[in-house]
DNA sequence: GTAACAAGCAAACAAGTGTTTGGTCAGCCG
DNA sequence: CGGCTGACCAAACACTTGTTTGCTTGTTAC
């Protein structure tokens, strides 16, 4: 019984729509490696919209227009993928941030610059962005060691936005960033559009910090 | 090359324990309506130790010694479980805080004892507790509006402490509470047991929002 | 031209998921 | 006694998951 003869079910109404065929017949073939960026972004929208667990990879190549194996093809496995777009969504926060801080030089005015750039990218999910913090505690594989360098990196801006303010001498610097962070990240769980802006939000959360200044 | 007729997987070694016979023969049957109490628990340290999506009800099933077909018997669903465990959760965590509150009269002492326990409560592990935060993101679910008036009820609570502090006029209560909770919560993140105590941590952090006072 | 290569298809695989169904058995009630 | 009920077993169902394998293709490099 049976081996079953495997290969052979000819009829099958897929219709996953080659792309490569039509974009290379009316130009260029659409990108040389931003093949793999396409497919990252498309990951991205998808882990920040519906998490890591609720994510399959055939939503993924379904949203990308391929089949589910063909992802194998750019990334390991799904925790690679991940990883990836973790990697790319921090890259993508650490810019804007530091973008915004170059704009101001007063101590305060820097923090809170870079709060409401943290807080845009993050809720605005228009970005890698919303998949770096979603699925933060999901994680408790060994993924979780390959996220937290990012994240650390990213926190060093923090670390320096808040060394150089002026805080009175019983403020722990330290404390101060993860209770600045926290605040700021919650707001994950609560926020909902078209009530206060993100830039509000940001502002109005640093201002309860904001006291503690010498 | 393993190959495996598809029907069929005969052997399985499970040893599920009928403990009812038992206990029958002991004594009067252990207990009449904390049975579901029982599995109630159970079923909270899992989904507090490994979150809502990487528990599986054979898990459950397993722990408490029983077939996952007789969960069923005790709770319409996976999501009805976990709202249960949730509702119980808040219950307790609820509890913890009133009664740490209660020793207390000054505003600030009272609110210090509230965040002092929601964090022992909360990163101990010891209860429920854990699975109220765990995956609060996870659920994106309708689950999700049945969860919410919980955690309304009891944020509740802290907004009657807080409404209570002598702040400074230009400080919003409505963010106060958000920060503080934010602040508080996001240690799930970040905490490692052996560091420093949750009830530090909760001082700590609390610190940060007191120059607010009047 | 042909070899190499990346990209993708087609189809399966093995394992896991929540859940359903039908039956068994103990203890209680009248 | 007989019937009832709650708790449970045993086994499956139906489906989804991440992943692998073998093959075909358009494009590029030599």
């Amino acid at each position: 019984m049976p081996r079953t003869v495997p290969a052979m079910r000819p009829e099958l109404p897929a219709i996953p729509a080659r792309r490569r065929a039509g974009e290379a017949a009316a130009g260029p073939p659409a990108a040389p490696d931003n093949r793999r960026a396409q497919l990252l972004d498309e990951a991205a929208r998808l882990f920040g919209a519906k998490g890591y667990e609720h994510t399959s990879m055939r939503d993924i190549a379904a949203a990308f227009g391929i089949l589910p194996g063909s992802l194998y093809h750019h990334f390991a496995s799904k925790e690679a993928l991940f990883v990836a777009v973790y990697a790319a969504g921090v890259a993508q926060i650490l810019d804007a941030v530091a973008a915004a801080v170059a704009d101001h030089t007063a101590p305060w005015d820097r923090l809170e610059a870079a709060c409401v750039a943290h807080l845009q990218t993050l809720l605005l999910k228009q970005s890698y962005a919303a998949a770096v913090i979603t699925d933060w505690s999901a994680a408790q594989l060994p993924m979780r060691d390959q996220l937290v360098p990012h994240r650390d990196r990213y926190e060093e801006v923090f670390e320096a936005l808040i060394a150089a303010l002026p805080l009175r001498a019983d403020v722990d610097r330290h404390y101060f960033k993860l209770g600045l962070l926290g605040a700021l990240n919650w707001s994950l769980t609560w926020f909902r559009p078209g009530r206060e802006a993100p830039a509000t939000v940001a502002r109005r959360l640093l201002a309860l910090f904001r006291p503690a200044a010498a």
